[in-house]
DNA sequence: ACCTGAACACCGTTCAAGT
DNA sequence: ACCTGAACACCGTTCAAGT
């Protein structure tokens, strides 16, 4: 009982920052994120969070390494097109809840998809190229109505490819 | 002779100030162009531009349609898929030259494939799709190592469609 | 009526001073 | 040695005061 509820009491740490700056995003946009609103979410002096991140541009990256790690969850059955849909799916969701800068970076860290595309058939280097160019493509339209088309049409200028190996 | 080598004298207009910022942005990226910053380039008050802009964000609008202005130079001669490419490389260019935020904002707004794309046969809701997917990719792409490959296979998926139609 | 620039409410980050 | 918070050099924009 003589435990407080207030989760500020907690020690700080990287994965507490980054948390609080993610909910920061989702609710009021990357431009609202600040290391001084950051720090008074968190109950902290703005200087506490420069221990645990160089600057704001070390915590930006930190925070789209966790967007693409959302993204990475694996999915294990069905044709690798299929596969690649419902990841490519996620990547544009993960997208849509943190919108702005966040995504071109994190599309570049993600790369889920190399292996169901080296699993289909295309070389090694292929595969991270066509899943570059997939990623790029989900950054760019994530908001677009032109979302589900192009990924389609990416898609099979990839399956032309991979029939052209089979 | 008595005339005034120095630009700054000149009278301000929109045209001027989106000048002047394309500059700062080329010179110094995006997070460089400031109100203040620009206003000084211009030898000018902060608040003068406010009779032209009505705030930062009216006038990064008016900078991504100029770059937008900038790809739209039509070229009128080859098959349907050369003059996309070339197209789609003068936009990846554009949005090199202009980096930032602006690449997706420019990318929405123009839309000078679109006719070469009903040229080739596509319904015009399609052609309008397509567009909008090759430059949402382009726009996502322009940096990355993929973006060749990735032009190619969503023309590849566009070609499919269009010999579907003929 | 128009223009000016001081002022407000913010930023990210440095660094001297205090413990 | 560590932590603090005042201070620096900025922001975008408002608005009272002056012309």
């Amino acid at each position: 009982m003589a435990r407080r509820a207030d989760a500020s009491a907690e020690r700080l740490s990287r994965e507490r920052i980054l948390e609080a700056a993610l909910a920061v995003v989702e609710a009021d946009g990357l431009d609202a994120l600040s290391m001084r609103r950051l720090a008074q979410q968190l109950d902290v002096w703005p200087m506490s969070l420069y221990r645990y991140f160089q600057d704001k541009e070390a915590l930006l990256d930190a925070l789209a390494e966790a967007v693409a790690d959302e993204i990475t969850l694996p999915s294990a059955n069905g044709s690798w097109r299929r596969q690649l849909r419902e990841l490519v799916e996620r990547a544009r969701d993960a997208f849509e809840r943190h919108p702005g800068a966040l995504a071109p970076a994190a599309a570049r860290l993600s790369d889920g998809g190399v292996p169901i595309l080296e699993a289909a058939g295309l070389p090694a280097g292929e595969a991270d190229e066509a899943w570059q160019a997939l990623m790029a493509f989900t950054a760019g339209a994530a908001g677009s109505d032109a979302f589900e088309y192009g990924v389609e049409r990416l898609l099979d200028g990839i399956e032309l490819r991979v029939a052209r190996r089979a």
